[in-house]
Parts: C-alpha cells; sequence; structure tokens
DNA sequence: GCTAAATGATACGGTAACGAAACGAAACCG
DNA sequence: CGGTTTCGTTTCGTTACCGTATCATTTAGC
C-alpha cells in the first residue's frame, strides 16, 4: 500500500509537524541531531560515534557534539562497553523515547489530514 | 483518503528523509528555519518579520537571524515594502523552489517505500 | 613488553544561535 | 509640528556548532 504524495502536500505535511514542534517549544534539533536520534532509536544496537558518523558522512566530533547537548537534554545516554572499553555505546532514554513517540503522534496526524 | 501510519512508518518516514539531507550535504537547517522556509513558500504572500514571529511564537531576533542565514543561502530573500516602508517583506528565490522541490521529492519517495 | 592502530574526546579559531534590551527609521495621530 | 507607536535590526553576553588537528586511553600484533 504505497503512499503517494504531491509536492503540495509532502510540504504541507512537513510544515505543519515542524511548526507544532515549535509551538510546543520542542528542541530546536538541527537535522543532523535528529537524524542521530533517530537512528539509534530505530535501527538494532549497539551504535557507536564511529558507526554513526560513518552512516550519517560526518566526522566523529558532530557525533561528539551531538551526544553532548542530547545527553544533556536526556535524549540519549553514553555507556562505556566493557567489552571494548575505546568504545562507546549510545543508548536511549526514557525521556527520549517519549519524545519521539509524541512527535510520531504529530507526524500521523498530520499525514491523517490530508 | 486519509494516509494512516503507525508510530514505526512515521519515524522512519522522518528519519530516511533527514538522513538523505543530510547525506546530500544540504543546509543543515533547524527546525525553526525549516518552519520559516516552509512557510514562506506554501502559504499566501505577504510575509513579514513580525508574522512570521506571532505564527511561529518567536521573537522577531529569531526571524531576522533566520532570514540573514536563509538569505546568504539564498533560500529567500528580503525586499523592503514601498507602500509603509517600516515592513519587510520576505520573498522566495529560485533557488529556495528548487530547493523544496526536491526536497519534496525525497519525502515522496520515502512515503512511496511505506 | 612494546610499538602500532583504533576509538572517542578535546582544543582551536571561527561562525551562528539564543533572549533581552535598546536602537533608528517610518508612520500615525492629536 | 511633536510625541507616540510600529517595525525590523542591532547590540550584548552567552552558548553551541563547524572542520581540522591533536589527545589520552585501550586494544591488537609481533
Amino acid at each position: 500500500m504505497a503512499i503517494v504524495l504531491s509536492t503540495e502536500q509532502a510540504l504541507k505535511l512537513w510544515q505543519e509537524v515542524s511548526l507544532a514542534l515549535v509551538l510546543d517549544n520542542k528542541p530546536d534539533l538541527t537535522t543532523r541531531q535528529m537524524t542521530i536520534l533517530l537512528t539509534v532509536y530505530l535501527e538494532p544496537p549497539p551504535h557507536t560515534v564511529r558507526g554513526l558518523a560513518a552512516k550519517l558522512g560526518v566526522t566523529k566530533p558532530v557525533i561528539t557534539r551531538a551526544l553532548d547537548t542530547m545527553g544533556r537534554m536526556e535524549l540519549l545516554k553514553r555507556k562505556r562497553d566493557e567489552r571494548d572499553r575505546r568504545n562507546v555505546i549510545i543508548q536511549r532514554t526514557v525521556e527520549g523515547a517519549l519524545f519521539l513517540e509524541q512527535f510520531a503522534d504529530l507526524v500521523s496526524v498530520q499525514a491523517e489530514k490530508i
């Protein structure tokens, strides 16, 4: 059941969701940050700094900084990999899961309005 | 013809579109900036600083700064309102229209994959 | 054990974002 | 005309982001 969207519909969907985020004073994440967050929550673990950097095609400091910021917001957390202590495992948090659940609702509601 | 999306589908759609933007080295806009851009392109003119600030529930400097940045990227442009020279009218550009057209394609393609 | 490689974090200099307050220019209004 | 309001911008100090280069820690290889 493929979903067919016109240009207008696709843009309107994005606008309404984005506007709702702004009006709700949700964290004003960049595209890179949102991509990192969604990847951690949607794809199977483990997630590492270098893995995310490779997937997004960005440098490692970009990931480190995003983890600092979103860690402060409690959307994600770090944990040392005890089997190889060079690695940092990026994990979900309750707050992050809640945020994305509400976010998905926003998308769904706007999609239904189309 | 309402479009029904599961939580998983909604998040996956957003992730794939965001990832494509990052991988293509498209401008790393914040949610606020994207909302401004989409509003200018989707809603009927004229668009003013105070109008956008009111719609988004943010202060005027937020709009001014976003226009500075996206103006430098040529996604938008300013024009004085000659009928009331206190006003600035925010207008579309060819580059901005092209960007959003490509963006809408990204959304459509990912939506079809669902 | 000792060098080399891998991993994530940090330092650096520069740019851009924030909110709050103040500003100049223009229009309104008595 | 003179004061007030409106509009967008600018300033201030602070915080966060960028890319590049370097760092400390840990593991791997010989």
